[in-house]
DNA sequence: TGGAACTACATGCAAACGCATAGACTTGCC
DNA sequence: GGCAAGTCTATGCGTTTGCATGTAGTTCCA
């Protein structure tokens, strides 16, 4: 009879597992052009913003360092793919938005993508195990605020 | 009525965002010592193995590059925390396991590192949803028999 | 209004990373 | 047995990362 806490610390290490295995699956794919995955992961956040977003706000996304976020968005600056705003209400701050080529090349990259995910993740689960996975996922996911769906 | 792919790729974005707003909580924590969590994870899965085991397949179970994996296992050694071994039954390979102080450091810091574990994930799961969580990510983490291109 | 405390982002620097490839060994085929 | 092809790990090298800190702008409060 397993107590909470091996339930809650094999859950995790499951979680882990899945998340290594299919990354790993999905670096694999030639589908990444001259991107690497961080970067497309970047500008996905982007894409799904309507407004023009903070750097700190991007960073609570992504997996990376402010510093290092910030230098990655001066690359994509400088490869035309995002843009850098001077935000009105905020001296200190910088808005980020795709560019037109940042948004293509999101789409392009998307596409391709969300095809691989799905093949991937359909092959081991039913419609009722991918519900149960997001449920349970934003959930801890979103666990300090009532976030994005 | 959404699609079985949408519903594939919703929940692998939640999967996402979980991992990466635990793996954050989880960095921020005062445990590591003078480790990083990738190195920690290292240990932790030498830890798991009843014999020393071959570089490469440390490396299935770790989001690293081989090189890197290589280095980090140098520096490692280094340090005192794994031994490598030369495998009798092949000249090229490499057997690592964990040297004494390498367990006791990984018993260590897995202590507590499970405490915050549990603390994090029982804070927004019940018991039911632990024990889902583990059995579709599990689907997930062992897929690697079918490989498609 | 002025200044201390705080926040947001950028930069210096050493460490670590990924890619390409080399080196060492094994395997398979003749 | 011998040589080509394949596998396993290590190394060269340019890029990216994280930590500590710097710089600019904001907030709080006397």
């Amino acid at each position: 009879m397993p107590t909470r806490t091996t339930l809650a610390n094999n859950a995790w290490e499951a979680l882990l597992s899945a998340h290594a295995r299919l990354m790993k699956q999905f670096a694999a794919e030639d589908i990444w052009h001259d991107l690497s995955m961080r970067e497309y992961d970047v500008l996905y956040t982007l894409s799904k913003c309507p407004h023009p977003v903070r750097l700190g706000e991007l960073h609570k996304h992504v997996l990376l360092s402010q510093p290092a976020l910030s230098r990655m968005v001066d690359r994509l600056v400088e490869r035309g793919l995002v843009q850098r705003w001077a935000d009105p209400a905020d001296g200190r701050g910088v808005r980020l938005s795709l560019t037109d080529a940042g948004r293509a090349r999101q789409r392009e990259i998307g596409r391709l993508h969300a095809r691989s995910v799905a093949r991937a993740v359909t092959a081991e689960l039913n419609a009722d195990e991918l519900r149960q996975l997001a449920t349970i996922c934003w959930k801890l996911a979103a666990s300090d605020k009532g976030d994005q769906a």
